[in-house]
DNA sequence: TTGTTATTTTACCATTTCGTTACTTAACCA
DNA sequence: TGGTTAAGTAACGAAATGGTAAAATAACAA
């Protein structure tokens, strides 16, 4: 249903559904079965068993068996991983330019340990100029 | 280059791939044009402007013009929230299940405000069982 | 056994995504 | 003017996604 490789590509798009993030909003207030989570979606159950496996795939959820019910419940964890790679951006929303460009003398002072993901890297000698200096 | 509507789809779905990300890791450091960006990457240049398309419909990344150099520089308002959104589930990864109980039942008091997205909704009358009571 | 309920599986379809190669623009340079 | 460099567009293809309807399983209930 997916042919992806790694965790966190894996977690954001199993997240970048409205359907699916639906469904953990449902599932954070405890376990339910496929027809409890169908129910309020326009959608058919098939459908729905779809979702539920990229979820399943993500690790997002887990699923119980009860006779016939085969209950979802949230399994929180690569939520924290997500949680953990967008923290590291948030200097970027929160702090001003100045403490902005004290951050990446720190950056580049340290080299670079993580190979690509996040943070940076150690061959781009200090770029930051002005931003939009053009237009837009 | 694609359809949706909502914007933390729309986040989510630039973030879930490691070359996006590996983009916004490279923006971190600093505004980059779509050459340099190019250069580690191993894909052609048309395929980098279409990523950077897709960045740029998240509004992750804008672009500046520079003669023939139309550099890239992230843009993190997007990404606060999505970290938002996951925040909201902290509580899952962090806390015992004894604390969760008790969130749980905040969240029941408080009944539904939020018609679907996060937090938790007014009907569903205190569900949480015991987790994978049969097998898993 | 037969029936009912819950869920999954099996095609099938339309659309999107991610990559390619080849060609076109755009801005500079001599 | 012609040439080079930077980037984007067009056209294409393979694979993934998100949905459907119809059939198949699975477990219980009478």
């Amino acid at each position: 249903m997916q042919k992806q490789t790694d965790r966190l590509s894996n977690t954001f798009s199993a997240l970048a559904d409205p359907t699916r993030r639906a469904i953990l909003a449902r599932l954070a207030s405890g376990e339910a079965s496929v027809t409890e989570l169908a129910k309020p979606m326009k959608m058919t159950m098939p459908a729905v068993t779809k979702h539920l496996k990229v979820l399943e795939r993500a690790n997002l959820i887990r699923r119980g068996r009860h006779a016939q019910w085969r209950p979802c419940y949230l399994v929180a964890e690569p939520l924290k991983e997500a949680a953990d790679w967008v923290e590291q951006y948030r200097i970027f929303w929160e702090q001003s330019l100045d403490r902005l460009d004290a951050y990446l003398k720190v950056l580049q002072a340290q080299a670079g340990k993580d190979p690509s993901e996040p943070k940076a890297k150690s061959k781009n000698k200090s770029k930051r100029k002005k931003k939009a200096d053009g237009s837009n």
